[in-house]
RNA sequence: GUGGAUGUAGUUCAGGGGUAGAGCACCAGAUUGUGGAUCUGGCUGUCGCGGGUUCAAAUCCCGUCAUCCACCCCA
Protein backbone atom coordinates (compact mmCIF):
# COMPACT_ATOMS: atom_id res chain seq x y z
CA UNK A 1 0.00 0.00 0.00
CA UNK A 2 2.38 2.82 1.40
CA UNK A 3 4.98 4.16 -1.03
CA UNK A 4 8.49 2.91 -0.29
CA UNK A 5 10.79 5.68 1.06
CA UNK A 6 14.15 5.28 -1.09
CA UNK A 7 16.96 4.46 1.72
CA UNK A 8 18.98 7.41 0.64
CA UNK A 9 21.68 9.34 2.60
CA UNK A 10 22.47 13.30 2.26
CA UNK A 11 25.04 14.56 -0.11
CA UNK A 12 28.64 14.45 1.43
CA UNK A 13 27.07 12.06 4.42
CA UNK A 14 27.70 8.29 4.78
CA UNK A 15 26.70 5.07 6.71
CA UNK A 16 29.99 3.06 7.75
CA UNK A 17 29.71 -0.79 7.13
CA UNK A 18 31.17 -2.98 10.40
CA UNK A 19 34.41 -3.83 8.33
CA UNK A 20 35.25 0.40 8.23
CA UNK A 21 33.77 0.79 11.99
CA UNK A 22 36.25 -1.52 12.74
CA UNK A 23 39.26 0.02 11.40
CA UNK A 24 38.08 2.97 12.50
CA UNK A 25 37.52 2.24 16.33
CA UNK A 26 41.12 0.46 15.83
CA UNK A 27 42.57 4.05 14.47
CA UNK A 28 40.70 5.91 17.41
CA UNK A 29 41.92 3.26 19.76
CA UNK A 30 45.79 3.52 18.85
CA UNK A 31 45.40 7.41 19.01
CA UNK A 32 43.91 7.72 22.35
CA UNK A 33 46.57 5.23 23.65
CA UNK A 34 49.06 7.61 22.05
CA UNK A 35 47.33 10.95 23.53
CA UNK A 36 46.96 9.77 26.99
CA UNK A 37 50.54 8.54 27.34
CA UNK A 38 51.41 12.19 26.68
CA UNK A 39 49.50 12.80 29.32
CA UNK A 40 46.49 14.53 27.46
CA UNK A 41 43.24 14.02 29.43
CA UNK A 42 39.55 13.55 27.19
CA UNK A 43 36.85 16.40 26.93
CA UNK A 44 33.80 16.55 24.54
CA UNK A 45 31.35 19.46 23.36
CA UNK A 46 27.70 19.43 22.06
CA UNK A 47 27.41 19.49 18.40
CA UNK A 48 25.09 22.07 17.97
CA UNK A 49 26.18 25.76 19.36
CA UNK A 50 24.62 29.04 19.15
CA UNK A 51 26.11 30.50 15.72
CA UNK A 52 27.66 33.84 17.13
CA UNK A 53 29.50 31.54 19.36
CA UNK A 54 30.78 29.97 16.55
CA UNK A 55 30.85 32.79 14.07
CA UNK A 56 31.68 35.46 16.43
CA UNK A 57 29.11 38.19 16.54
CA UNK A 58 29.22 40.00 13.42
CA UNK A 59 28.56 36.20 11.92
CA UNK A 60 25.58 36.87 9.46
CA UNK A 61 28.90 37.74 6.46
CA UNK A 62 30.98 34.95 6.20
CA UNK A 63 31.78 32.52 3.55
CA UNK A 64 31.87 29.70 5.67
CA UNK A 65 29.22 27.22 4.37
CA UNK A 66 28.06 26.02 7.64
CA UNK A 67 24.43 24.45 8.55
CA UNK A 68 22.95 26.93 10.57
CA UNK A 69 19.11 27.01 11.38
CA UNK A 70 16.55 28.09 13.92
CA UNK A 71 15.35 25.49 16.67
CA UNK A 72 11.93 25.70 17.59
CA UNK A 73 12.59 28.14 20.14
CA UNK A 74 13.48 30.39 17.48
CA UNK A 75 17.45 30.26 18.62
CA UNK A 76 19.73 30.51 15.84
CA UNK A 77 21.77 27.60 15.80
CA UNK A 78 25.08 26.16 14.12
CA UNK A 79 26.36 22.70 14.06
CA UNK A 80 30.73 23.12 14.75
CA UNK A 81 32.38 22.94 11.70
CA UNK A 82 35.38 22.47 13.25
CA UNK A 83 36.51 21.25 16.98
CA UNK A 84 38.96 24.41 18.06
CA UNK A 85 36.49 27.43 18.25
CA UNK A 86 34.16 25.38 20.39
CA UNK A 87 37.00 24.59 22.44
CA UNK A 88 38.09 28.49 22.81
CA UNK A 89 34.25 28.49 24.19
CA UNK A 90 34.82 25.52 26.20
CA UNK A 91 38.13 27.15 27.98
CA UNK A 92 36.03 30.58 28.08
CA UNK A 93 33.92 28.52 30.02
CA UNK A 94 35.58 25.98 32.23
CA UNK A 95 38.94 27.81 32.44
CA UNK A 96 38.41 28.69 36.79
CA UNK A 97 37.60 24.90 36.89
CA UNK A 98 40.48 23.88 35.28
CA UNK A 99 44.29 24.03 35.71
CA UNK A 100 47.39 25.42 33.37
CA UNK A 101 48.76 24.28 30.97
CA UNK A 102 45.69 22.11 30.23
CA UNK A 103 46.34 19.60 27.53
CA UNK A 104 43.12 17.62 25.93
CA UNK A 105 42.23 15.61 23.32
CA UNK A 106 38.77 15.38 20.88
CA UNK A 107 37.41 13.53 18.88
CA UNK A 108 34.12 14.21 17.09
CA UNK A 109 31.87 14.65 14.27
CA UNK A 110 32.07 17.84 12.33
CA UNK A 111 30.16 19.45 9.58
CA UNK A 112 30.93 21.62 6.47
CA UNK A 113 28.26 21.99 3.39
CA UNK A 114 31.11 22.11 1.22
CA UNK A 115 30.99 20.29 -2.29
CA UNK A 116 31.93 16.90 -1.65
CA UNK A 117 35.04 15.02 -2.96
CA UNK A 118 37.52 12.15 -2.61
CA UNK A 119 38.22 12.68 1.26
CA UNK A 120 36.22 15.49 1.29
CA UNK A 121 32.78 15.02 3.17
CA UNK A 122 30.47 17.17 4.51
CA UNK A 123 29.91 15.11 7.74
CA UNK A 124 33.64 13.92 8.89
CA UNK A 125 35.51 13.00 12.08
CA UNK A 126 38.18 15.63 13.60
CA UNK A 127 40.94 14.45 16.28
CA UNK A 128 41.78 17.60 18.20
CA UNK A 129 44.47 17.66 20.41
CA UNK A 130 46.29 21.08 22.11
CA UNK A 131 47.64 22.20 25.02
CA UNK A 132 46.33 25.71 26.25
CA UNK A 133 48.07 28.32 28.94
CA UNK A 134 51.46 28.20 27.58
CA UNK A 135 52.96 30.32 24.70
CA UNK A 136 57.09 28.30 24.39
CA UNK A 137 58.96 25.79 22.41
CA UNK A 138 58.42 23.45 24.48
CA UNK A 139 54.31 23.14 23.48
CA UNK A 140 54.80 23.75 20.19
CA UNK A 141 57.48 20.41 19.92
CA UNK A 142 55.15 18.56 22.02
CA UNK A 143 52.31 18.83 19.73
CA UNK A 144 54.53 18.06 16.93
CA UNK A 145 56.29 15.07 18.21
CA UNK A 146 52.80 13.91 19.07
CA UNK A 147 51.89 14.31 15.83
CA UNK A 148 54.86 12.29 14.58
CA UNK A 149 53.92 9.62 16.82
CA UNK A 150 50.51 9.79 16.11
CA UNK A 151 51.09 8.74 12.79
CA UNK A 152 53.69 6.07 13.83
CA UNK A 153 51.61 4.01 15.79
CA UNK A 154 49.27 4.13 13.23
CA UNK A 155 51.89 2.73 11.44
CA UNK A 156 50.79 4.94 7.92
CA UNK A 157 53.98 5.21 5.62
CA UNK A 158 56.09 7.76 4.46
CA UNK A 159 55.04 11.04 6.09
CA UNK A 160 55.89 14.11 6.42
CA UNK A 161 55.67 16.78 8.61
CA UNK A 162 55.85 20.17 6.80
CA UNK A 163 55.98 23.31 9.45
CA UNK A 164 56.21 26.96 8.64
CA UNK A 165 55.67 30.04 11.28
CA UNK A 166 53.01 32.72 10.71
CA UNK A 167 54.69 35.48 13.02
CA UNK A 168 58.32 35.24 10.86
CA UNK A 169 56.61 35.50 7.67
CA UNK A 170 53.98 38.11 9.03
CA UNK A 171 57.33 40.40 10.01
CA UNK A 172 58.51 39.08 6.76
CA UNK A 173 55.55 40.58 4.80
CA UNK A 174 55.78 43.97 6.85
CA UNK A 175 59.49 44.77 5.47
CA UNK A 176 58.05 43.79 1.92
CA UNK A 177 55.67 46.32 2.60
CA UNK A 178 53.03 44.05 1.42
CA UNK A 179 51.41 43.49 5.17
CA UNK A 180 47.98 44.29 3.95
CA UNK A 181 48.16 42.06 1.33
CA UNK A 182 48.58 39.34 3.27
CA UNK A 183 45.50 36.74 2.76
CA UNK A 184 45.34 37.44 -0.71
CA UNK A 185 49.71 36.58 -0.47
CA UNK A 186 49.20 33.82 1.61
CA UNK A 187 46.26 32.10 -0.60
CA UNK A 188 48.54 32.46 -3.66
CA UNK A 189 51.43 31.02 -1.76
CA UNK A 190 49.06 27.96 -0.50
CA UNK A 191 49.17 26.99 -4.16
CA UNK A 192 52.83 26.74 -4.66
CA UNK A 193 52.84 22.68 -4.28
CA UNK A 194 50.03 22.48 -6.81
CA UNK A 195 50.25 25.25 -9.14
CA UNK A 196 54.16 25.47 -9.29
CA UNK A 197 56.35 28.85 -8.73
CA UNK A 198 55.79 30.23 -12.04
CA UNK A 199 52.01 30.53 -12.13
CA UNK A 200 51.79 31.82 -8.17
CA UNK A 201 54.36 34.42 -9.30
CA UNK A 202 52.03 35.52 -11.70
CA UNK A 203 49.66 35.67 -9.20
CA UNK A 204 51.63 37.59 -6.84
CA UNK A 205 53.44 40.16 -9.56
CA UNK A 206 49.66 41.05 -9.96
CA UNK A 207 49.18 42.78 -6.06
CA UNK A 208 52.35 43.36 -5.54
CA UNK A 209 54.54 44.40 -8.46
CA UNK A 210 57.03 42.18 -9.85
CA UNK A 211 60.20 42.82 -7.15
CA UNK A 212 57.95 42.14 -4.34
CA UNK A 213 57.02 38.55 -5.97
CA UNK A 214 60.68 37.50 -6.72
CA UNK A 215 61.36 37.96 -3.26
CA UNK A 216 58.08 36.39 -1.65
CA UNK A 217 59.13 33.60 -4.07
CA UNK A 218 62.40 33.25 -2.73
CA UNK A 219 60.85 33.58 1.02
CA UNK A 220 58.68 30.07 0.55
CA UNK A 221 61.31 28.24 -1.48
CA UNK A 222 62.58 25.63 0.87
CA UNK A 223 66.51 25.01 0.54
CA UNK A 224 68.44 21.73 0.64
CA UNK A 225 68.60 21.59 4.49
CA UNK A 226 66.07 23.11 7.47
CA UNK A 227 69.05 24.84 8.71
CA UNK A 228 69.55 26.63 5.30
CA UNK A 229 65.57 27.38 5.39
CA UNK A 230 65.81 29.09 8.84
CA UNK A 231 68.87 31.36 7.79
CA UNK A 232 67.28 32.31 4.71
CA UNK A 233 63.68 33.35 5.99
CA UNK A 234 65.68 35.08 8.97
CA UNK A 235 67.49 37.03 6.55
CA UNK A 236 64.83 38.31 4.83
CA UNK A 237 62.89 38.69 7.62
CA UNK A 238 65.39 41.12 8.63
CA UNK A 239 67.22 39.26 11.15
CA UNK A 240 66.78 36.56 14.35
CA UNK A 241 64.48 37.16 16.64
CA UNK A 242 62.58 35.39 19.25
CA UNK A 243 60.22 33.89 17.04
CA UNK A 244 63.46 32.34 14.58
CA UNK A 245 65.53 31.56 17.68
CA UNK A 246 61.94 28.94 18.67
CA UNK A 247 61.66 28.09 15.49
CA UNK A 248 65.62 26.80 15.68
CA UNK A 249 64.86 25.11 19.06
CA UNK A 250 61.94 23.04 17.83
CA UNK A 251 64.46 21.95 14.76
CA UNK A 252 66.87 21.11 17.07
CA UNK A 253 64.57 19.23 19.13
CA UNK A 254 63.27 17.34 16.45
CA UNK A 255 66.70 16.13 15.44
CA UNK A 256 67.41 14.87 18.98
CA UNK A 257 64.36 13.12 18.85
CA UNK A 258 64.67 11.46 15.82
CA UNK A 259 62.25 13.16 13.60
CA UNK A 260 64.50 15.08 11.05
CA UNK A 261 63.59 12.79 8.66
CA UNK A 262 60.14 13.88 8.88
CA UNK A 263 59.91 17.42 9.88
CA UNK A 264 60.57 20.06 6.93
CA UNK A 265 60.25 23.59 7.24
CA UNK A 266 58.26 24.42 4.69
CA UNK A 267 57.62 28.72 4.63
CA UNK A 268 55.19 28.18 1.69
CA UNK A 269 52.26 26.62 4.49
CA UNK A 270 50.71 29.09 5.35
CA UNK A 271 47.42 27.95 6.56
CA UNK A 272 44.36 29.77 5.73
CA UNK A 273 42.59 29.81 8.94
CA UNK A 274 43.47 33.81 10.30
CA UNK A 275 43.52 32.87 14.17
CA UNK A 276 47.09 31.30 13.73
CA UNK A 277 49.68 33.16 14.96
CA UNK A 278 52.89 31.58 15.38
CA UNK A 279 54.15 27.90 14.35
CA UNK A 280 52.23 26.17 11.75
CA UNK A 281 51.70 22.80 10.92
CA UNK A 282 50.42 20.38 8.10
CA UNK A 283 50.94 16.94 7.30
CA UNK A 284 51.54 14.68 4.15
CA UNK A 285 51.53 11.28 3.15
CA UNK A 286 54.44 11.58 0.73
CA UNK A 287 52.63 8.66 -1.44
CA UNK A 288 49.45 10.79 -1.80
CA UNK A 289 50.09 14.10 -1.74
CA UNK A 290 47.04 15.08 -3.69
CA UNK A 291 44.80 14.27 -0.74
CA UNK A 292 45.74 17.15 1.52
CA UNK A 293 46.37 17.75 4.74
CA UNK A 294 45.62 14.45 6.62
CA UNK A 295 47.04 16.49 10.09
CA UNK A 296 47.11 20.23 10.40
CA UNK A 297 47.28 23.07 12.81
CA UNK A 298 49.62 25.91 14.61
CA UNK A 299 49.80 28.25 17.64
CA UNK A 300 47.15 30.50 18.13
CA UNK A 301 47.70 32.97 21.11
CA UNK A 302 44.36 34.64 21.35
CA UNK A 303 41.81 32.36 20.25
CA UNK A 304 39.32 32.65 23.39
CA UNK A 305 39.58 36.59 22.83
CA UNK A 306 36.06 36.18 21.57
CA UNK A 307 34.92 34.62 24.92
CA UNK A 308 36.68 35.89 27.66
CA UNK A 309 39.06 38.77 28.49
CA UNK A 310 41.80 36.45 30.11
CA UNK A 311 44.49 35.66 27.66
CA UNK A 312 45.08 31.79 26.87
CA UNK A 313 47.27 31.24 24.15
CA UNK A 314 47.42 27.86 22.84
CA UNK A 315 48.73 25.40 20.01
CA UNK A 316 47.19 22.16 18.61
CA UNK A 317 46.69 20.04 15.90
CA UNK A 318 43.69 18.45 13.94
CA UNK A 319 43.82 14.77 12.27
CA UNK A 320 41.46 14.43 9.58
CA UNK A 321 40.08 10.62 10.31
CA UNK A 322 37.68 10.03 7.13
CA UNK A 323 40.50 11.69 5.14
CA UNK A 324 43.07 9.72 6.92
CA UNK A 325 41.43 6.63 6.67
CA UNK A 326 40.34 7.52 2.33
CA UNK A 327 43.58 8.05 1.93
CA UNK A 328 44.90 4.85 4.00
CA UNK A 329 42.87 2.92 1.86
CA UNK A 330 43.87 4.10 -1.51
CA UNK A 331 47.24 3.21 -0.26
CA UNK A 332 46.15 0.04 0.83
CA UNK A 333 47.23 0.57 4.75
CA UNK A 334 44.45 0.71 6.21
CA UNK A 335 44.91 -1.57 9.54
CA UNK A 336 43.62 -5.21 8.75
CA UNK A 337 39.71 -4.93 10.03
CA UNK A 338 40.43 -8.27 13.07
CA UNK A 339 37.68 -10.92 13.19
CA UNK A 340 35.60 -9.25 16.18
CA UNK A 341 35.46 -12.96 17.44
CA UNK A 342 38.07 -15.73 18.44
CA UNK A 343 35.91 -18.60 18.26
CA UNK A 344 33.06 -20.23 16.42
CA UNK A 345 31.51 -22.83 18.08
CA UNK A 346 30.33 -24.71 14.94
CA UNK A 347 26.63 -26.49 15.49
CA UNK A 348 26.70 -30.03 13.92
CA UNK A 349 23.13 -30.94 16.20
CA UNK A 350 20.62 -27.85 17.25
CA UNK A 351 19.89 -29.89 20.31
CA UNK A 352 23.91 -29.62 21.67
CA UNK A 353 23.23 -25.74 21.19
CA UNK A 354 23.42 -25.44 25.42
CA UNK A 355 26.46 -27.65 25.48
CA UNK A 356 27.80 -24.99 22.35
CA UNK A 357 27.07 -22.37 24.76
CA UNK A 358 28.71 -23.49 27.49
CA UNK A 359 31.70 -24.46 26.06
CA UNK A 360 31.85 -20.33 24.59
CA UNK A 361 30.45 -19.34 27.41
CA UNK A 362 34.16 -21.19 29.46
CA UNK A 363 36.02 -19.42 26.39
CA UNK A 364 34.62 -16.03 27.02
CA UNK A 365 35.26 -16.05 30.60
CA UNK A 366 38.72 -16.36 29.84
CA UNK A 367 38.84 -13.34 27.76
CA UNK A 368 38.40 -15.08 24.40
CA UNK A 369 35.38 -13.55 22.17
CA UNK A 370 33.33 -16.66 21.03
CA UNK A 371 29.93 -17.28 19.20
CA UNK A 372 27.77 -20.14 18.33
CA UNK A 373 26.48 -20.73 15.19
CA UNK A 374 23.07 -21.10 15.60
CA UNK A 375 22.01 -23.60 13.10
CA UNK A 376 22.70 -27.11 12.11
CA UNK A 377 23.91 -26.01 8.25
CA UNK A 378 26.08 -27.69 6.27
CA UNK A 379 29.49 -27.61 7.42
CA UNK A 380 30.97 -25.81 4.68
CA UNK A 381 28.36 -23.21 5.11
CA UNK A 382 29.32 -22.72 8.52
CA UNK A 383 33.36 -22.73 7.59
CA UNK A 384 32.64 -20.48 4.97
CA UNK A 385 30.74 -18.07 7.23
CA UNK A 386 33.93 -18.25 9.50
CA UNK A 387 36.23 -16.94 7.00
CA UNK A 388 33.91 -13.89 5.63
CA UNK A 389 34.08 -12.72 9.42
CA UNK A 390 38.01 -13.53 9.79
CA UNK A 391 37.16 -15.91 12.65
CA UNK A 392 40.26 -18.05 12.96
CA UNK A 393 39.42 -20.84 15.54
CA UNK A 394 36.35 -23.65 14.93
CA UNK A 395 35.45 -25.50 17.28
CA UNK A 396 33.57 -28.97 16.38
CA UNK A 397 31.58 -31.33 18.77
CA UNK A 398 29.23 -33.25 17.38
CA UNK A 399 27.02 -36.03 19.23
CA UNK A 400 30.01 -38.29 19.53
CA UNK A 401 32.55 -35.97 21.05
CA UNK A 402 29.93 -34.49 23.13
CA UNK A 403 29.31 -38.06 24.63
CA UNK A 404 32.69 -37.70 26.13
CA UNK A 405 33.07 -34.14 26.94
CA UNK A 406 35.67 -33.91 24.13
CA UNK A 407 35.36 -31.91 21.25
CA UNK A 408 37.94 -30.95 17.79
CA UNK A 409 39.84 -27.71 17.61
CA UNK A 410 40.11 -26.41 13.83
CA UNK A 411 42.44 -23.73 13.06
CA UNK A 412 40.45 -22.35 10.29
CA UNK A 413 43.76 -20.39 8.80
CA UNK A 414 46.17 -23.39 8.30
CA UNK A 415 43.14 -26.18 8.11
CA UNK A 416 44.33 -27.97 10.65
CA UNK A 417 42.72 -29.53 13.08
CA UNK A 418 43.27 -31.18 17.12
CA UNK A 419 40.89 -33.72 18.27
CA UNK A 420 39.49 -35.53 21.34
CA UNK A 421 40.35 -32.24 23.73
CA UNK A 422 38.59 -31.26 26.97
CA UNK A 423 37.12 -27.91 27.41
CA UNK A 424 40.21 -26.82 29.22
CA UNK A 425 42.37 -28.06 26.50
CA UNK A 426 40.53 -26.22 23.72
CA UNK A 427 40.82 -23.14 25.94
CA UNK A 428 44.56 -23.63 26.30
CA UNK A 429 45.11 -24.06 22.94
CA UNK A 430 42.70 -21.85 21.48
CA UNK A 431 45.00 -19.11 23.43
CA UNK A 432 47.76 -20.11 22.57
CA UNK A 433 46.88 -19.63 18.66
CA UNK A 434 45.47 -16.42 19.40
CA UNK A 435 48.71 -15.14 21.50
CA UNK A 436 50.87 -16.46 18.31
CA UNK A 437 48.34 -14.41 16.06
CA UNK A 438 48.53 -11.12 17.71
CA UNK A 439 52.33 -11.57 18.19
CA UNK A 440 52.54 -11.74 14.47
CA UNK A 441 50.43 -8.71 13.70
CA UNK A 442 52.18 -6.82 16.16
CA UNK A 443 55.63 -7.95 13.98
CA UNK A 444 54.09 -7.29 10.82
C1' G B 1 28.40 27.44 -4.99
C1' U B 2 30.69 27.30 -10.49
C1' G B 3 32.60 24.17 -14.61
C1' G B 4 33.49 19.07 -16.49
C1' A B 5 33.26 13.47 -16.43
C1' U B 6 30.66 9.26 -14.80
C1' G B 7 26.16 6.26 -13.09
C1' U B 8 24.07 -1.00 -16.55
C1' A B 9 23.64 -7.86 -11.98
C1' G B 10 26.54 -8.64 -5.33
C1' U B 11 31.25 -6.72 -7.92
C1' U B 12 34.41 -5.25 -12.25
C1' C B 13 32.89 -3.70 -16.77
C1' A B 14 30.91 -4.35 -22.24
C1' G B 15 26.71 -2.73 -25.26
C1' G B 16 25.79 4.39 -28.13
C1' G B 17 17.83 3.62 -31.31
C1' G B 18 15.25 -2.75 -32.55
C1' U B 19 14.24 -9.26 -27.27
C1' A B 20 19.86 -6.52 -21.56
C1' G B 21 25.48 -9.26 -21.87
C1' A B 22 30.55 -11.37 -20.03
C1' G B 23 34.25 -12.52 -16.14
C1' C B 24 34.42 -12.99 -11.04
C1' A B 25 31.14 -13.74 -6.91
C1' C B 26 26.74 -16.36 -5.36
C1' C B 27 23.20 -20.87 -5.06
C1' A B 28 22.31 -26.28 -6.01
C1' G B 29 24.36 -31.08 -7.20
C1' A B 30 28.52 -34.70 -8.03
C1' U B 31 30.63 -34.97 -2.13
C1' U B 32 24.66 -36.01 4.40
C1' G B 33 31.36 -34.91 10.19
C1' U B 34 35.60 -31.01 8.18
C1' G B 35 35.31 -25.23 3.46
C1' G B 36 40.70 -23.05 -0.93
C1' A B 37 40.52 -27.88 -7.03
C1' U B 38 37.36 -29.76 -11.09
C1' C B 39 32.82 -30.65 -13.54
C1' U B 40 27.38 -30.01 -14.28
C1' G B 41 23.22 -27.02 -13.75
C1' G B 42 21.06 -22.41 -11.99
C1' C B 43 19.96 -17.40 -10.08
C1' U B 44 20.76 -12.30 -10.33
C1' G B 45 18.71 -6.30 -13.18
C1' U B 46 12.89 -0.32 -11.48
C1' C B 47 20.05 -0.09 -17.27
C1' G B 48 20.57 6.06 -10.65
C1' C B 49 15.59 8.67 -10.56
C1' G B 50 11.73 11.73 -13.31
C1' G B 51 10.02 13.66 -17.73
C1' G B 52 10.41 14.32 -23.23
C1' U B 53 11.37 12.83 -28.64
C1' U B 54 10.20 8.10 -31.31
C1' C B 55 6.32 2.82 -34.04
C1' A B 56 10.44 1.56 -30.63
C1' A B 57 15.11 4.59 -25.57
C1' A B 58 20.12 1.41 -21.47
C1' U B 59 21.22 4.18 -26.09
C1' C B 60 19.02 10.77 -28.24
C1' C B 61 17.14 15.47 -25.39
C1' C B 62 15.82 18.08 -20.69
C1' G B 63 15.67 17.99 -15.51
C1' U B 64 17.17 15.80 -10.95
C1' C B 65 20.10 12.93 -7.37
C1' A B 66 24.79 10.74 -6.25
C1' U B 67 30.04 9.89 -7.05
C1' C B 68 34.71 11.53 -9.07
C1' C B 69 37.86 15.74 -11.11
C1' A B 70 39.07 21.09 -11.27
C1' C B 71 38.10 26.04 -9.00
C1' C B 72 37.25 27.62 -4.00
C1' C B 73 38.19 26.27 0.71
C1' C B 74 40.22 23.03 3.81
C1' A B 75 40.59 17.73 7.47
Amino acid sequence: MSEIIPPRVLKGFRDSLPEHEISRKHIQNVLEHTFELYGFVPIDTPVLEYTEVLLGKGGGDTDKQIYRFKDNGGRDIAMRFDLTVPFARFMAGHGAELYLPFKRYHMGKVFRGENTQRGRYREFVQCDFDIVGIDSAAADFEILLLMARCFENLEAPDVGFHTAHRGVFTRFLAKLGAAEHSVEIMRAVDKRSKIGEHEVRTLLADRIGETAADELLAYIRPQATNEATLAMITELAGGEDNETRRLNTILEWSEKLGLSDRVVLDPSITRGLDYYTGIVYETFLRQLPEIGSVCSGGRYNDLASLYTKQHIPGVGSSIGLDRLMAALEELDKLPPAGAGVDVLVLCMEERLIGRYHEIAEHMRGTGIRAEVYPEAKKLAAQFSYAEKRGIPIGIICGAIEAESSVMNLKNLETRTSDDQLSLAEATQKARLILQRRSHQNYNA
